[in-house]
DNA sequence: CTGTTAGCGCATTCAA
DNA sequence: TTGAATGCGCTAACAG
């Protein structure tokens, strides 16, 4: 820096307001020399010297529970595209589902000053998350955290099951069973299952049933099908890795897909289309999700101290194959 | 860290030395001191100054192409897997394809003073790029950059397609189409293509025929559905894009998976096996390629200034029902 | 409009 | 073994 102030033969001082947003400050005279000193040097400000200053390090952080999941990268990808275009870059720590690392992650970022967080995860550690929500904005995706009053953003639940189980009902489905990713405390997960008793008890002609995915999958499955019930069956899978599983077990038992059971998935995952007759999804926003969780975000970097809000997206039905029902 | 030093009563450079490793250098009296100060205060080191004054910030950057992509997530996974192990934090920058996005994000990584930078991009702006290798070192994933000098980790491409077409041979297939993304100038694909090629002039019983995917990948496969070959039709896909692409394509075809076709395809994605009667893969060693090259960047900051090394990898064949040909 | 000064939080001399 | 002093690269008062 100091060189560019020789070179363009002025203070560190200007060259500082060259670098900030304070260029209305400078004759255009000096800006101009300031910018050919730059050029010619091939001078980047340091952004760890600027954070360290001005406590804005331009930095977001993100806590991710898996990378691995579909989901978490659509959503990720939303994330950092926002923070890329309004300047900010975005430092993704994934925790692969463990609460050690999730406190390790969580201390890291603090470390890093980030100037916001946003959290998906299970977020057990709620000290921890307390204590830098009251230092930073946090925004939650997808998963409430209990007893932590911050920015949501994630599916209308309720209502993409009712999409879901409404549709499965006028295909002439009646027996459906739903297949969730073990609860675990995750918010989401919790909200599909009860929205999914909540249908069932409202329509009389349905009987539903929950399970969960794990090494008994496949024999519940099995026990699913063998049990007769009030009409024709489908499957209601909570989340794309419910979704794989579930296909998976309905392979294992031979299964013509999907002309013996029907099959609805929330997310669309881009092999949905390929698998049998094609599997029907509810496809989540997710790049909305995400840009809208760093909006969110930036609203209270902005300064807005307003109420907590939480942001409801609604999934769209795609209509693929397993679920043609009395159509076939 | 003042507040530790005086809760403590010791100056803030014996707390620096505590953090640091230097604490042989500390009494074990001032240490257990500085320990129990630093645990009620919960005090953090500040990654950011600590980066400044040490020009060490335990920051890697890592450059990808497509972030949608599987094997980017599964190399990235592996990457950050490994730092986390070695203390250092990673910032992904997804550069969705775009030369522009690249070179900013370049500028963006060297402004946050990473020490170490894993490239899986085209790698345009060679001079970018060179200059920040003088500065830091730099190891490239998958592909290569012409005219760049530095370590790099990937698959080894030919032995990987040597089993791909010994192994299509092997079931009886002699009409062989190679489904690649175009070219592009992308390292790994054009040595799939090439070694595609010398397989077939090597194999006298093969045909072996090229094309990319896009919007003609549908027509195209037709074509080569309809003319006559040598005998039974197979695919091979370069990649699970590829393999992805090609799928819908079959079906769009009304092509009954995979009796009158087989398809081995590059990648072991998590739905093969639900497609068709499966799809037989080369399943490459992502995590390991991640964490390789994290290692590779680890040596080189821990003084190791040896020649240029290349890590290849051997592709893992995995049988599935699409390539059971003669053995249907 | 511009330069001078004083730190941001820390690591490293140099003395003691 | 410890402390005081200096500066990493930058920004933000303040003064001109």
């Amino acid at each position: 820096m100091l060189d560019v102030a020789e070179h363009a033969k002025v203070s560190k001082a200007s060259v500082s307001r060259f670098i900030g947003d304070d260029r209305a400050l400078l004759s255009d005279a000096t800006a101009l020399r300031i910018e050919q000193a730059i050029a010619e040097l091939g001078y980047r400000p340091n952004q760890m010297a600027r954070g360290l200053k001005r406590g804005r390090t331009r930095l977001i952080g993100m806590l991710v529970a898996d990378i691995r999941n579909p989901y978490s990268i659509a959503v990720m990808h939303g994330v950092e595209t926002a923070c890329r275009q309004h300047g900010y870059s975005l430092v993704v720590c994934n925790t692969d589902r463990d609460d050690e690392q999730e406190c390790q992650h969580l201390a890291l970022l603090r470390s890093y000053n980030i100037e916001g967080l946003i959290v998906n995860t299970l977020g057990h550690h709620r000290d921890a998350l307390q204590e830098l929500h009251r230092e930073m904005p946090l925004v939650l995706v997808d998963r409430k955290v209990e007893h932590l009053e911050s920015d949501m953003v994630g599916l209308d639940n309720p209502q993409a099951v009712e999409i879901a189980i409404a549709h499965l009902e006028d295909r002439g489905y009646r027996d459906v069973l739903m297949v969730s990713e073990p609860y675990d405390g995750t918010s989401s997960r919790i909200e599909r299952a009860s929205s999914f008793k909540a249908q069932i008890a409202q329509r009389s002609a349905l009987r539903g049933t929950l399970i969960e995915t794990g090494s008994e999958l496949t024999a519940n499955l099995n026990t699913f099908l063998d049990t007769p019930g009030p009409g024709p069956k489908a499957l209601f899978c909570a989340n794309g890795i419910a979704a794989l599983a579930a296909t998976h077990a309905l392979r294992e038992l031979k299964c013509n897909l999907f002309e013996e059971i029907g099959l609805i998935a929330l997310d669309d995952l881009d092999w949905y289309p390929l698998v049998g007759s094609g599997i029907t999804a509810l496809a989540q926003p997710t790049v909305e999700i995400g840009a809208s969780a760093f909006e969110c975000l930036l609203k209270r970097l902005r300064g807005d101290d307003g109420p907590v809000r939480t942001l409801d997206f609604s999934a769209r039905l795609i209509e693929r194959g397993s679920t043609l029902g009395n159509f076939r």
